[in-house]
DNA sequence: TAGGGTACTTACCTATGAGTAAGAATAGGA
DNA sequence: TCCTATTCTTACTCATAGGTAAGTACCCTA
C-alpha cells in the first residue's frame, strides 16, 4: 500500500524493466488475454485457443507466469489429466496496465513526419 | 482519434506485442528514463548516465528508438560532432503506461501464498 | 606531425529463446 | 492386449540479441 515513489531514472527503468521481463516471451500475452476476465481454461483448451503454439511452449509460458504468481493452476486428480488455469488477482490487475499500452500505441503518429 | 476498440483477445494480444516490441532491448528503457520530463541529452552525455553500456548498443538502441518514432535525433555540423537526442511527443506519452506498469508491479503480493 | 575529442562502425563470439519431433505416465474401454 | 485421451518432458537444432575490442572520420591544437 505504501508506495514507493521515489524513483531515479535508474530505478525507474530497473522496476519498469523487473515487470516487463514477467510478460516476456512469445506466448505469454496471448495467454494472458485468453484468461483475462476471470476466464478458466484447461490445457487443451488453451492449445486450441492459440494459434500456433507447441506444447512445450504453452507449458513452459504457463511454469514461468505461475512462479511469477500472475497465473493459478489447479490439478484435478483423474485420469486422463485434467488441469486449469486462471489468473490470480495480480494478473487480473494487468488489464489496466496493458490497456494503458494499447491506448499509448493507438496514438502513434502514423506517418514518418515527427515535428516538435 | 478513432479508438478502435474491438478487441479479440489474438488482436489485444497482437496490439500489445507489438507496442512493446518498442520497448525491447537491454537499454530501451534506460534511456528512456534518462529522456523523460522533456530532458535533451548528447550522445556521451547518455553514455556517462548509462553505466555499463556500449557505444555500440547505445548507438543500436537509440537508432531503433528514432525509426519507431519515440526518439529525435538532432545533429548538429560541428567538429568534433554534436548529436543531441531527446523524446518525441508520442514517446513522452510512454510515460503514463510505464507508471501503470510499475504500480501494477509494486502492488506483488510478496509472499508465494497466493489465494483465491 | 602527433594527439585529442566526439560519434559512430565493424568484426567476431557466445548465451539464450524458441522451434520440431518424439517420448512418457496413467487408467478406462473396445 | 492394445488404443485413447490428456498433460507434460526430453533431445536436438537454429536464429538472434547482446557482449568485447578495435577501427574510422573529422578538424582543431600544440
Amino acid at each position: 500500500m505504501s508506495k514507493n515513489r521515489s524513483y531515479t531514472p535508474k530505478t525507474a527503468a530497473d522496476g519498469v524493466g523487473a515487470a516487463l521481463r514477467f510478460l516476456e516471451g512469445r506466448w505469454k500475452l496471448s495467454i494472458l488475454f485468453q484468461l483475462f476476465g476471470g476466464k478458466t481454461l484447461r490445457f487443451s483448451e488453451l492449445e486450441k485457443a492459440i494459434d500456433g503454439i507447441s506444447q512445450k511452449m504453452l507449458i513452459q509460458q504457463l511454469r514461468q507466469l505461475e512462479v511469477d504468481g500472475i497465473v493459478r493452476r489447479t490439478v484435478y486428480p483423474q485420469v486422463p489429466p485434467k488441469v486449469e488455469y486462471e489468473l490470480t488477482d495480480w494478473g487480473q490487475e494487468l488489464c489496466p496496465a496493458l490497456d494503458a499500452i494499447l491506448t499509448w500505441a493507438e496514438q502513434r503518429p502514423s506517418g514518418k513526419p515527427e515535428k516538435s
